[in-house]
DNA sequence: ACTAGGGCCTGCG
DNA sequence: CGCAGGCCCTAGT
């Protein structure tokens, strides 16, 4: 018997992706077929670059075709706070992470909500350290809005990308005033 | 304000 | 496998 699937990626996979300049510095934006699959960002073309090379090792690389352009551009207007129809997303991830990062598409732009309340909202009460660990691995940051969650407290707590990006990002959606200093 | 410990998913060895 | 560590939270000084 031969095995179906497997449940990484069954043959190299065919990525896209370019590198544009935004308000919240260089976002290397990369899709497959299947839609938008990588955000990164970074201050550095060549270290982005070579960043995102890396992580997909084993993909068959090239650069944005006419509908990656506007995959991307759709991104891009996310990226700046606008409000667009989202991208079509290829979502990889373990299952936990996919019921995490599913959970934060339900969350509106405005408000925030905290890792404890996030963790109930999947059902998993008492993973609330795991869905924190599950949003600072989203690969599709800020399409999937994890820096809309807190600290129960109220506290930003962290961000992947670095915390002047996400308070940027809450400033503009009015979930958060100015910070005072 | 600070510290300790619970809980649990991940990545790396 | 086993283990350390994380964008946490609560409770107890």
């Amino acid at each position: 018997m031969q095995k179906i699937a497997d449940r990484a990626q069954p043959m190299p996979d065919a990525l896209r992706f370019d590198i544009y300049a935004t308000s919240l510095g260089l976002a290397l934006i990369a899709a497959s077929e299947q839609g938008v699959c990588a955000i990164m960002f970074g201050d550095d073309y060549d270290c982005l670059q070579s960043e995102f090379r890396r992580r997909f090792n084993n993909a068959i690389i090239s650069h944005h075709n006419a509908s990656g352009r506007e995959l991307a551009s759709r991104v891009l207007a996310i990226i700046e706070s606008q409000t667009v129809t989202p991208p079509p997303l290829d979502i990889r991830g373990t299952q936990f992470q996919k019921r995490v990062w599913l959970a934060l598409l339900g969350i509106p732009a405005g408000s925030t909500i905290s890792y404890k309340e996030l963790a109930s909202r999947i059902e998993a009460s008492r993973s609330i350290r795991a869905v924190a660990g599950a949003c600072a691995a989203n690969p599709l940051a800020p399409v999937v809005p994890c820096h809309r969650v807190v600290r129960h407290d109220g506290a930003l707590s962290g961000y992947r990308w670095g915390l002047a990006r996400k308070q940027a990002l809450l400033e503009r959606e009015g979930a958060i005033e100015r910070f005072p200093v």
